[in-house]
DNA sequence: ATTCAGTATGTTTTAAAATGAATACTGATG
DNA sequence: CATCAGTATTCATTTTAAAACATACTGAAT
């Protein structure tokens, strides 16, 4: 007899540091869009955030990290424009890592939800 | 040489159903205030949420659960009040034993983080 | 020294969400 | 059959967060 409703297990994983939240999906997605933009700005219109959220999560990560993870570059040719550092580069690899491995164990450890 | 700061993975976990958001901590803090004062509107007020609020997150809750997870008693003494039911005292502890799990492997999983 | 596109920052608007207030309903009990 | 406290529901108000707008600042290149 099969149950009549399905229940799963979500999860949401973050980074936490003294002064709190440090590193979750949202600014993962940031930086991925950085890498591949090449610029705050474009980042934040590709994902139709408002320049200035985008610049203060940048902000926040980079200070909150023992090292900058997106470095800035102003003015010159092009106006400027951002990258991630190798400590950003190694932050979304990590993320992802850690993410994957704590959704894989929440979905194998929780079948057969019932309420 | 010890890192000069500590970063730590937290996990959120919650129970989705076809509609959507199923089963949060909320809604667990909730439903145990419930079971301790007898009523929404005493469980509302020690939790300092708004009745309205409180009362939407058991409609949620009962039309989403296969079976109603709050007994809601209408008029009569007192005036009525609410109570859980078996399935409602049963979802506090699996949503606990589900939680303390996810968590636990994730501290396990994650230590010397580094960014 | 002017241009240019992106960074940096403050201010204002807008939109969404939570709250508070108000009102009717319920039914056991005296 | 009036009372009473909690449930049920609507509506106006407040709070909050997010987005939009506006304006300097930067520095390589021409």
């Amino acid at each position: 007899m099969a149950d009549s409703k399905k229940y799963n297990v979500e999860v949401r994983v973050w980074i936490e540091e003294a002064e709190g939240a440090f590193l979750g999906i949202g600014k993962i997605w940031l930086l991925e869009n950085i890498k591949k933009t090449g610029s705050i700005t474009n980042a934040a219109k590709e994902m139709k955030m408002a320049y200035r959220q985008a610049w203060q999560l940048v902000e926040e990560m980079n200070q909150r990290a023992e090292s900058p993870l997106v470095e800035k570059l102003l003015g010159g040719k092009g106006g400027g424009g951002a990258r991630l550092t190798d400590a950003g580069e190694r932050a979304i690899t990590i993320f992802y890592e850690v993410e994957k491995r704590i959704k894989e164990f929440a979905q194998k450890e929780t079948q057969n939800l019932k309420f």
